[in-house]
DNA sequence: AAATTCGTCAACCGCGCTGTT
DNA sequence: TAACAGCGCGGTTGACGAATT
C-alpha cells in the first residue's frame, strides 16, 4: 500500500524533549484529548512530528505513568508474561498498570535477559540454555519482526560503516551482539528451518492491549483460535 | 587524570494493520 | 477493490553518565 513519511522532517525538533514541549503536549491532550496525533503538533504548536509526540505522552507524560524501581514481583511477572507472549510488550505492559511497553522493553534487555541468562535459562524460551532446543524455539510461535526485516537493505550509519582504518572506535551495541551471535552459530549445524510467514496475533483480532481480549477474541474451530493457541500455550506445554 | 569501555534508557525508525474514501 | 491516512508496535540507535583501565 501506498505510505507516506509520518511527517515531513524539515524544520522538525529532534531528541529529548524540553520541559516546554512537555508542558505544550500536556496542556493540548487535557484540553483536546488523546489521537488525531499527525495534525496535533501543529495545533498544540509544537515543532515534532505526531509520532514523536504520541510516544512521549505515552511513555512519559500520560497520568499514572510509573518511572523506575521495577519490583521483583513485576519482573517475575513480566518473565512469565515473556514465557507466554514473547516480545509483545504491549500486551505484557497491558497487564502492569502504569508500566509502558517501552520501559518494559528496555527493562528486559537490560537486566532481565541477563538475570536468566546469569541463572542458565535461555530467555527466548524460557528454558535451560541446551543446543537441541533451538528447532524448539522456531516452532513454537514466537516471532519478531526481525526476520520479516532480514531481506532489507541495513540502514547507514556513519559510525557503524566506517571502513577498516585500524583506528579503534566505539563499537555499536549491534556489532557487539552480532559477534556473539556469530560466534554462537560457528560450527553449528542447525539447519535452516522454512518458517510461515508471522501472524501478528495481537492484530489478528483487534487492536486492544488486553490480554483477556486476545484470549477472548476467537473460539475454537476459529483458525484464529488454532494459531493463538500455538503462539501462547505452546511453549508452556513443552515445559 | 585521561582514555576507554560499559550500561542504561529515551527516542527514532520502519513495517504492517485497520479504517476511510 | 485499490489507494491512502493514521496509528500502534517492536527493534534499534545513540547520547550520556558510571565504571574500569
Amino acid at each position: 500500500m501506498g505510505r507516506s513519511p509520518c511527517c515531513t522532517k524539515v524544520g522538525l525538533q529532534r531528541g529529548p524533549w524540553s520541559s516546554k514541549e512537555d508542558t505544550l503536549l500536556t496542556n493540548y491532550i487535557q484540553e483536546h484529548g488523546e489521537g488525531q496525533w499527525r495534525s496535533l503538533p501543529s495545533k498544540a504548536g509544537l515543532l515534532r512530528c505526531g509520532k514523536s509526540c504520541r510516544l512521549r505522552w505515552m511513555n512519559y507524560l500520560r497520568p499514572g505513568i510509573k518511572r523506575g524501581n521495577i519490583t521483583p514481583d513485576e519482573e517475575d511477572l513480566i518473565t512469565r508474561l515473556h514465557s507466554l507472549l514473547g516480545n509483545r510488550w504491549s500486551l505484557i505492559a497491558g497487564r502492569l498498570p502504569g508500566r509502558t511497553d517501552n520501559e518494559i522493553k528496555n527493562h528486559w534487555n537490560t537486566h532481565l535477559l541477563k538475570k536468566l541468562k546469569n541463572s542458565g535459562i535461555e530467555p527466548k524460551i524460557h528454558k535451560p540454555s541446551t543446543k537441541c532446543l533451538k528447532e524448539d524455539t522456531k516452532n513454537a510461535g514466537i516471532e519478531t519482526k526481525k526476520h520479516k526485516r532480514s531481506t532489507k537493505c541495513p540502514k547507514e550509519k556513519s559510525q557503524s560503516t566506517e571502513p577498516e582504518t585500524g583506528i579503534t572506535r566505539r563499537r555499536t551495541k549491534k556489532e557487539k551482539k552480532d559477534d556473539v551471535n556469530a560466534k554462537n552459530t560457528e560450527g553449528s549445524d542447525t539447519k535452516t528451518l522454512h518458517i510461515p510467514k508471522p501472524i501478528r496475533v495481537s492484530s489478528a483480532f483487534s487492536r486492544s492491549n488486553s490480554l483477556d481480549s486476545l484470549l477472548s477474541a476467537a473460539s475454537p474451530g476459529d483458525d484464529r483460535f488454532d494459531i493463538k493457541m500455538d503462539s501462547l500455550l505452546l511453549p508452556l506445554f513443552r515445559a
